[in-house]
DNA sequence: TTGAAAGCGCTACCAA
DNA sequence: TTGGTAGCGCTTTCAA
């Protein structure tokens, strides 16, 4: 890591306070009342011209900002879409599904904040958010109970929405159930005549959420096949892949699910580096339809996954903020689809 | 996409007012300010142990979260760290310094937010941020100009600190000057004995900030040689790499650097399929160390950069928050060392 | 067309 | 040990 040696220095002369709508108004020489009747272009009420124009004049002079805090305090609501960040490293489909959300909320006028939380857990997390008093909270995974969702509510969220596996009751909720990703991959592999199937667990935290029900899924496409499962956890290194590979034939594995396109590619090196023909003698299949499964040799099959639209969400977020006691909706989201290439 | 169909239900009878101080108060019976002190834990005041478990119960019976608005209004400051949210995928090298940084910042107490600001631009952003009245403003890339910049001081900001490829005029500064990653690679392939050097730069948007330098710091490695530069643009898509490849030859080209090791991976694959022997006929050379330049064949040459500490980071914010007229400290911290593989 | 003033939820000073 | 209360910056009702 690159240091940032410490440093010290003399402290300056203590800086100006904050201007506030009375430093305008006083500087416009009207009240704070017409101030904010101005900058806010009240329609209600009629200023003149040459007294917006004192007041704007003399709040570009004072670079007069409004204090979002008192504003919303004194309103009784704020304009806040509150969404935790996420903890692990985030794929370009996440990437764009949070940028056109964040688009299509601001667009509403919505104002998109992500809660850094490394280190908040459920319920406590829960009461951090709530001392924001979003307007909404969008909560990605599974880390939001009955006991989170009441805090939100009582303090004045007017929609909650999870974007994970299961729905909490009283919140809408963006189903996405990764069932359907190791669905469809299983089903694939046992489509194409493979019968002893490996499925790739991730040996870092944080990714259970996904591969989890993906496994599930695989197992629920072979049920009623003659097809078995193995679970094979493999962590993100070379050298861990390397090991796998070298057991591999003793594993007597035909087919393998390799959780997504990226420990696709892990496994699919060691496995070539051992000599073990793809997808002769196993078919490979990836998850998330990346760049780089085209790029590999044979060219990786993998499943496509479709996120929803952020517009769409967008339009859901807003609908329950109008109408804050309407019955929660719940929507499948996830779309999963193979993409059949080489490897398989 | 998944298509999230409108919907309509009845609404609910009004949702209970939000629990207060007030309330909380009233229920245990004492006053306001002694549920401040209770719930604050206000070491200058002794409050008998009875009324601290009133109150406490009668906090947990409403369910009461404290108005962080109200109370960093009546405070006249708040523990805010915004940062503006990546609007680009972001890379694993990214995510891991923001974690920490978040993680280190929580510790010193304050809270981190990242601002969701896709469509706002310079200044405009910064009215943005400085509305929240955060007391720290961390700004990744090179958006704040000095207007910017004083708007936010002059909203409070404590500290503000750019993370890129210049200094702000009285903005503290950790310096990421990519021309060094393009230096060494530049050097690298120099050094390899190349001459005809081709540097890639992406088609997609928003990545010239990045591209731009490092291609003046292979043009800075080479000055003095009898070596030429010439740039390569590239989409991020088979079929550009294929076309690029096509006229590889007549190019005449014996070494590349690709940017980073996507692109990299990228143009191998086009190369390769293209009959260009890699390293011999060119050699390639990526950036960023990522884990699947190791699993190519040839492996990968790659520019590992190195990130500050995101513990460093928030050191530098704590020091600048609590010293506020401090001069304001520049640091280099773009780390770049070329790890020699296969490929170059 | 403009101003005076109340009050959003909270904390901290001063008094009891 | 506890309570009363002023006031943070803002909007909005009511009066002038």
């Amino acid at each position: 890591m690159v240091q940032i040696p410490k440093q010290s220095a003399p402290s300056s002369p203590a800086q100006r306070p904050v201007p506030t709508s009375a430093d305008v108004a006083r500087l416009a020489g009207v009240s704070r009342a017409t101030v904010s009747y101005v900058l806010n272009n009240t329609s209600a009420v009629r200023i003149s011209e040459p007294t917006r124009r004192r007041v704007h004049e003399a709040a570009k002079e004072l670079g007069y900002v409004p204090h979002a805090a008192a504003r919303s305090l004194r309103a009784g609501h704020s304009r806040m879409v509150l969404m935790p960040a996420p903890t692990v490293p985030v794929g370009p489909l996440y990437s764009q599904f949070f940028n056109e959300l964040q688009w299509a909320l601001s667009r509403l006028d919505y104002t998109v904040v992500q809660y850094g939380g490394v280190g908040l857990h459920g319920d406590e997390a829960a009461r951090a958010w709530a001392e924001l008093r979003p307007v909404a909270v969008l909560v990605p995974g599974s880390g939001l109970g009955p006991e989170g969702l009441a805090v939100l509510k009582r303090a004045g969220a007017r929609a909650v929405v999870t974007l994970g596996p299961e729905r909490v009751e009283g919140a809408h909720a963006l189903l996405m159930d990764h069932d359907r990703v190791g669905h469809s991959a299983g089903a694939h592999l046992l489509a194409r005549g493979r019968r002893r199937i490996g499925v790739v667990m991730p040996g870092e935290s944080g990714l259970e959420i996904f591969s989890r029900p993906r496994l599930d899924g695989v197992r629920r496409a072979l049920r009623g096949s003659e097809a078995s499962v193995t679970e094979l956890p493999l962590a993100y290194a070379e050298e861990d892949a390397a090991r796998l590979a070298a057991r591999w034939r003793t594993l007597g594995l035909d087919g393998v699910f390799a959780y997504n396109d990226e420990y696709a590619m892990l496994l699919m090196r060691a496995l070539q580096d051992e000599g073990v023909g793809i997808p002769d003698e196993t078919a490979v299949i990836g998850a998330d339809d990346l760049m780089l499964g085209r790029l590999l040799r044979p060219r990786l099959s993998t499943v496509h996954i479709e996120l929803p639209s952020g517009r769409d969400l967008a339009e859901l977020v807003d609908r329950a903020v109008r109408r804050p006691g309407a019955a929660p909706e719940t929507h499948e989201v996830l779309g999963a689809r193979v993409v059949h290439r080489d490897s398989s």
